[in-house]
DNA sequence: ATATAATGTGACGAATCATTCATTTTTTGA
DNA sequence: TCAAAAAATGAATGATTCGTCACATTATAT
């Protein structure tokens, strides 16, 4: 794949037009969902005529699938770097996680909020239909974590109190819960920024 | 409001005609969604005229609303009355909550997947403009579920291990992925029998 | 300068869908 | 039995949508 100093200004032209339309895509999707957007608005709103969109996408839904796709990726990416992280306790990944998904949330809350409506919501266009590799990338960040869980136990860092699987899922969706709480009501239902705050609910134990 | 033996046999039936119809309608919407179900399929399935669909509901979103409002109502239900139940300490009310709401889950589990991909999902005709009555039946459970952990600290029974409407958002996070994950794969990620198996990661600590 | 290629355009066709309403069918009560 | 009321019907309407394609514009190379 040439470098983005290789490609000539017609290239680089070209994948600035399409960036543009999946930026002013991916605004109007958020704001009113992908059946209450029409093609020729958001044609009208990024500048260009219909048929320029159809020869970047063949389709509405192919265009939605790569701005999903886009931020899967970046989402994806982040949180590997966090979990696979060389000379870093199990203790310190967690808390990682929990302040970098709050980070990369945060940085592309609009996308991340559209990407997470349909991919931990179960929502219309249903799971199964979501691109295979999407659906990777998902299930990838849960088995990083369960790697990390694993890995704690293996250490004798953690105790055996639930399943490494479970340990994850319920991490992931506890992390999501928050972060759309915070979307909703910052003031009423801020995203902790100890990362213990949330962590405590695996660190300690209830009972007394 | 009459009982229902006082209703005559037309109204008793068209209560039914109605039920008919939510019925239906809920069976599409969930196996293809909402914008993909037309209003003809549903009279078509319901064995209905079309005109015959909105003598009972005003326009396709309000039939959709009716929907979503019968489930919220029946989830709404049974989680309140475990946790509010009378003479049960506060680890059997968690126990029961997330014994509970399994049942009522898998019981109604097309309807209920409806109304999480709905709710929680953010989805598309956004939150807020789902009634506001379900957003509030939302909250109640949440809300009376964060009591059960207050009390639990003023008894003395629980550890002051994070803010109780933090544990209240997880335990009804962590409860709703695994709900969903058996609904994927039921062999593969079963729901566990035991609530224990959810709620070590709450009464144990990680840590050692 | 001119031919060729790459890019962009937007009117238009074909299809779908929610909703209406004039009409028919059924029920009711006298 | 029959007229008036209630319920059910479904063809027609009108709005909206996606996607196509013949054409225009711009850039590039000779």
């Amino acid at each position: 794949m040439k470098s983005k100093q290789q490609l000539s200004r017609r290239e680089r032209e070209k994948l600035q037009h399409r960036k543009d339309i999946l930026q002013t895509a991916l605004g109007l999707f958020c704001e009113r969902g992908f059946h209450n957007v029409s093609m020729h608005e958001i044609a009208q709103k990024a500048e260009f005529a219909i048929g320029t969109l159809y020869k970047f996408f063949k389709s509405k839904e192919d265009l939605y699938r790569s701005i999903m796709l886009d931020i899967a990726l970046i989402f994806n990416r982040s949180i590997k770097e966090v979990l696979l992280a060389k000379e870093i306790s199990e203790v310190e990944k967690l808390r990682n996680y929990v302040r970098t998904k709050a980070q990369v949330f945060k940085n592309h809350s609009k996308a991340i909020k559209l990407f997470f409506a349909e991919v931990t919501g179960i929502s219309f266009t249903c799971r199964a239909k979501l691109s295979e590799e999407i659906k990777k990338l998902q299930d990838e960040n849960i088995e990083n974590l369960k790697n990390v869980f694993e890995m704690g136990l293996e250490k004798g860092v953690f105790e055996n109190i639930a399943d490494p699987y479970y340990l994850a899922v319920s991490l992931h969706s506890i992390t999501t819960s928050f972060l759309f709480l915070e979307l909703e009501a910052p003031e009423k239902h801020p995203y902790p920024d100890n990362p213990d705050a949330i962590l405590n609910i695996f660190f300690k134990n209830l009972l007394k």
